[in-house]
DNA sequence: AATGAATGAGAATTCATTCAT
DNA sequence: CATGAATGAATTCTCATTCAT
């Protein structure tokens, strides 16, 4: 349907980079703070202290804002994933997925607000799953790590899937501090995976 | 935040009925078929074939649109669960809990564009968690299957939500008639509970 | 290429009609004093006294605006030439030529202004001449009377243009009031016809 | 009304006249390509390959941009009238008269879309008639041709409307290679200026 | 009650022009 | 001189809502 809206230009001087920076922080503050409803360029703009006219040179439309958003929540995602795995390396595999689902759990509590509007305003027409570079290598690392622990590494795309709708709704919905949280998920992921329970020692 | 909106009165008369089943019925094969930009009050009444003026007699506002529609989602769902629960009482847990699941996802099924949409734009302030009598008959239903089957009944909530998240979450992006979808959620949904495993003999 | 702006729905009642003629005016009246550049619908729902938003009811688009006085000139000019043929019913053809340029050089005159914008700012994608019912009725104006008067009616096409571009042209840029367009003008299609001259008696 | 723009400043070194003619080469390519809508002046700076800072150290404003093409082009038809009264000398009045005729349709024929634009765009207070050299050279040479004909030179002025009205109107509507527009345009000036017809032999 | 014409605040986007580098 | 990032006034157009009929 329609294309998925891009950035117009890179950045190349660093004013630019700077501007483009502005702009997104503004646009997160608005979308955390008072929701999509409210959400507008010419408040982006004004929030941002960049022109209207120099937000049109970096985003081609209002789309591209969330677009660029959605992005770099990713990129973040990943990140975190990454470190989480490190982190963990040779810990059995049910002390690993906690990991992951921890370091999840904390990178979304950190922006709530505005992972909260990005989940619900994300438009239909979003990138296809695991169509972008950033999908595709958290898909390749759950791969390679449920390869490592004997599960089906078929299984990666449904877990990524899964693990992410859970942290969602149980953060937004629930107290997002509320006890229990990291073992809910991580027993729901473990069961999907046919993961033995943990031994209490 | 702000109030929630209510339908401004009950149709007690036969047109009246038919009118805002009408609207309703415009209001949802708009979202499911052009998503949340595409929904405005004045294509709703035109595709109802219902006077814009006549629209705003029954719903006081845009808002009150999208709830009405998201009740009687609630409604369908209450109604499911109680089949798939009349239907396996007396069997096994696991098995109560894969027809549960079984029945989520075929109502889901059947209206995928709508709730895909829902799902997506229902707005940041929407009823809270379980303050409505659907949401909250909904809740007492799972309680009670968790009781008797030897769970913590505190569990609901979290039950519900991540049920619900995950059905959602698997029919919209993954291929909705994919092959075992409704293990993976029983799967998961048993870990949390830490329910045994089938026997499969 | 681009579709011809259509007006976006036929005015039925009264109170409609009476906005749509206001709308126009207001445009007609904005182009002929201040040319293109001034003409924005904003200011023609300003000057008209009709809400901007009303103003977007009957008109699409701001082409559409221009579109319809371009055809309600069509229009006109019609009318004016029927009248001429009418009065000058069994004259000799110069006379009845010279009646016609006359009847279209004072149709001109009266609305100079408007007719100097619309005729430059009338867009590329304009409609293909003769392609629609005005022009089409033009058309059979002249080409019967061509056949009428012994000439070659094959050539109705390009007299219509020869004169309508000469009324044009020499109009907006001469001296509107000058003594002898009219001559001019009438000898030169004359000219093109091979019309024998005037015998002056 | 506003003063007619001038060219800032007269370029002397080579790198300028070459920056200038890129632009008008861009400005005229983009006019008759998609029309004044898609003209501005950002667009032209970017396809003639120049800084749009450049740009206007050339061209005060987007109106001298218009003005530079008008003029250009009034030069070229004065080339191209020269050359065939030239060409024409000493044959009979009517032969002259097609040389200039049939010359001018080759050079509109030439840059057909851009010639187009400029009619219909050249805003409305353009430089009053004859007001600058090349009209004013224009309308001695005809002026001076009429005399040496035996025609009342008085007439150029009209004539010279006539003729460019004629030419671009009938190029622009009709099949621009239609056989017989030469004759056409030919017929009619030569019948607004009474010179007998042809002796076809 | 039902209607739909009218409204106008507000949103998205453009583009001529400037000016710091 | 050349550049192009930055600007923001101005413009087009939308859509939730009202209200006279």
């Amino acid at each position: 349907m329609s294309a998925i809206p891009q950035p117009r230009k890179q950045p190349r001087q660093a004013r630019s980079r700077h501007a483009v920076a502005a702009i997104l922080e503004a646009a997160a503050r608005i979308l955390a703070g008072d929701g999509y409803a409210a959400f507008n360029t010419n408040r982006v703009a004004e929030l941002s202290g960049v022109g209207i006219g120099s937000l049109y040179q970096y985003f081609p439309n209002k789309q591209a804002l969330l677009a660029a958003l959605h992005r770099r929540h990713g990129e973040e995602t990943l990140a975190a994933l990454d470190d989480a795995l490190a982190r963990s390396a040779g810990r059995p595999p049910r002390e690993q997925l906690a990991a992951m689902v921890a370091a999840a759990l904390d990178l979304h509590r950190r922006e709530l607000g505005l992972h909260r509007v990005l989940e619900r305003e994300w438009p239909i027409y979003d990138e296809p799953p695991a169509s972008n570079p950033i999908d595709a290598a958290l898909h390749a690392r759950i791969a390679a790590w449920l390869a490592e622990t004997g599960c089906d590494s078929a299984r990666a795309g449904l877990l990524l899937r899964m693990a992410d709708s859970l942290v969602h709704c149980l953060l937004l919905d629930a107290d997002p501090h509320a006890k229990g949280l990291d073992e809910a998920i991580t027993d729901a992921l473990a069961g999907y995976l046919a993961l033995p329970a943990y031994h209490h020692t």
